[in-house]
DNA sequence: TCAAAAGTGTTCAACGTACACCCATGT
DNA sequence: ACATGGGTGTACGTTGAACACTTTTGA
């Protein structure tokens, strides 16, 4: 057998996870998939890379494709590889998560390239996906959650300003748990990451929280020493 | 352009970090190419995967092929996909660890498929290997020091039996930094996962140290609390 | 008796956690 | 006036970090 008969006979994908935070859930997209092979089943977005295509690239085709958006925060997750998993052939995928901020784009916008929907992500862990698919959220799901609490990427899923009630339910989305209120505030304004506003929600029907801003310079500048760690109880 | 043209023209290899811990030393194996591509450079052990073989399994033959062992500790770190990355083609790699274990197995053991020898991980992280895998080595390190701070898996690197300076020293090595004896002879007794055994080193021309083992049956049934957090310094 | 590593406790600082009430706004 | 979420401080327990001397063995 020829070399070239027993390798370079297989094809490699990027498969993206989209976290997506609607105002008060954390949603994923998945598309309905319009073609063969898996025709009608629900799957995460995704697409073969061509042979002059870096996996990077690959992902921002994805995005483009998904949501019509460029330069998202992307994180690769792992690579799945049973030999049976995809139908036409030997192929491997390469699993990313994409962070999207409500404020880049509008929901329900006719730029997907085919039918796709936001799932909240607990429903869509619940729900059957074609391929591997499955999976591949859970692993991806799971990544965040270890991110977000060394890092503040957080942020990536918010609008430019936010409460710091809009972020801490975000965060307990993404950890499934409860968080306490006094606690994050202090844990939060402590890492010296966020600048406040002079500003203020409006048109809300109680007293209108003050609005902050995420500050990258701060950020970057900081030398990163603990991560969040939010009240992690104990006996559970 | 056909789909079987663009597509499924690619291969896929595993690359495998293998660490090693002699006496008192973490090293690395790398092998010495013996044929084309990049004949004669350093690399690490790595095959291309076939199209009908999983991806652990790919790693399995590279360890066997490499030091003659199965079932050894791996994880997945990372996959590299540059376009250019590999001279024959385009082949990503996707990248694993392994970790062995000195009472295993002979040290220059005439096992090996090929020319290999061990390198010390400082030593190895200087050198210039083949393809891009400085850049794997690098990702597999950073990999196992954060791997070590939350799970006990240094003792797939010591024999069945060892001191807690040779556990410490091993850590040590990991974390690229010195800890305290006391306060690491405190924090690892309080897991609660080594068994004292009515045994001393010997021949040593010194007070002899207690002899330990992993009790690998009370690690699986705790539930995985805190993690293994050693002395970090914080003005550093 | 000397060298060399083993072994052992206490004190302080930092951090995580639990917890309850008043405030500002829209209806 | 009432409903709704915004905003705030303190006390306690746990954990991490710093630190020095005695013990046991072989040479």
């Amino acid at each position: 057998m020829k070399f070239e008969d027993q390798y370079f006979k297989s094809a490699f994908s990027v498969d993206c996870v989209i976290f997506g935070f609607d105002t008060n859930a954390l949603k994923v997209l998945l598309i309905r998939r319009g073609a063969e092979p898996m025709k009608g089943s629900l799957a995460i977005p995704g697409d073969l890379v061509s042979i002059n295509e870096s996996l990077e690239q690959g992902v921002e085709r994805v995005l483009n494709q998904s949501v019509g958006i460029s330069n998202l925060y992307m994180e690769q997750v792992y690579t799945f590889g049973r030999v049976d998993r995809h139908p036409d052939g030997r192929v491997i995928t390469i699993a990313y998560y994409a962070l999207v901020n409500v404020r880049d784009y509008k929901l329900s916008a006719a730029s997907f390239a085919e039918s796709a929907d936001w799932y909240p992500v607990s429903e869509a862990l619940e729900l059957e996906l074609g391929f591997d698919h499955n999976e591949i959220l859970q692993a991806c799901f799971g990544q965040l959650k270890l991110k977000v609490q060394s890092a503040p990427i957080g942020f990536e899923l918010l609008p430019k300003k936010f409460t710091l009630s809009q972020l801490q339910l975000l965060y307990e989305l993404i950890l499934e748990r409860d968080l306490d209120k006094r606690n994050f505030r202090k844990k939060i304004l402590s890492l010296d990451i966020l600048t406040p506003l002079n500003e203020k929600q409006k048109g809300v029907a109680h007293r209108p929280a003050k609005l902050y801003q995420f500050d990258e310079e701060k950020y970057r500048a900081m030398k990163i020493v603990g991560g969040l760690n939010f009240d992690a109880k104990k006996n559970s």
